[in-house]
DNA sequence: TTTGACCCTGTAGTTAACTTCAGGGTGTAC
DNA sequence: GTACACCCTGAAGTTAACTACAGGGTCAAA
């Protein structure tokens, strides 16, 4: 499927029409070609950025900020060395996500090995505090 | 210091009274102690929870993901096996942002390693569509 | 050629997570 | 004892990110 319609690409990214039209008009993702009829034909690149819209949504970035993401490779004007220092940027912000993630990770292991799988009701476990468990540094 | 106000709360957190207060009513807070006064009196175990709660929303939890994260250890009806379960559910959900921000910060790596530290126009360097190679696995 | 699924624009409504405001009480430093 | 920073409640307003119309055009199959 070499083009496709704004409701196949809806369907294949699992998003809804409606959100498309709406991230073209917030200027998100660019705008389309179009048929004679009017209608928005799209190709691959445009399903690769919205699963990519999606995914770092559920990491915890904000469309602005997937948006500084394209910009980095979509603007013609930007330099290298402009890309270079925000990439880098960027990889330390998601060194620390990746950080924050483990610890919670660990915090909620010990919870579940303390927690054993059976019926006990929690009040015996003592486990209260083990999962937030959070030194001063701050993200 | 082993009580404090909510002002003393706020900036300790860097959160805002307003917002402290929010989270009470909206129940993603226990409701404190109080004065003869009616002043609130918080100990570092909140502190603790608020800190939790920011962390947690950089990472791209929502408020009613992260009070579920408490309840695991809150509610003293909860049997272990209950809990068991959901703390592994979430280390799932968790191993999966830790995956893909891991992807993400390889392809920022081969953009800042592609795109080199001067002022060479980006039209030169060829690296569109690095950042976002997603593959068809969703998260 | 008509029918039903799909597309268009524009505008209004919704939800989560705050933020601001109005109107008033508290606490302590001078 | 009075300023002034800080606290209280309740309600209304804001922002990001959708979501749902209304009113109308398009397209492919029967």
């Amino acid at each position: 499927m070499m083009e496709m319609t704004i409701g196949q690409l809806a369907s294949r990214t699992d998003t809804s029409v409606e959100t498309i039209r709406y991230y073209e008009s917030s200027g998100y993702l660019p705008a389309p070609e179009r048929r004679p009829s009017g209608y928005r034909i799209y190709r691959r690149e445009t399903l690769n950025r919205i699963k990519f819209i999606k995914q770092a949504k559920k990491l915890g970035f904000t469309l602005n900020e997937i948006s500084d993401l394209f910009m980095l490779t979509d603007d013609p004007d930007a330099n290298c060395a402009d890309v270079n220092v925000k990439a880098r940027l960027k990889i330390t912000e998601i060194e620390q996500k990746i950080t924050l993630l483990s610890r919670m990770k660990k915090n909620l292991k010990i919870l579940a090995n303390i927690c054993p799988d059976d019926d006990q009701p929690l009040s015996e476990c003592s486990i209260i505090n083990h999962l937030y468990d959070v030194p001063d540094s701050q993200l």
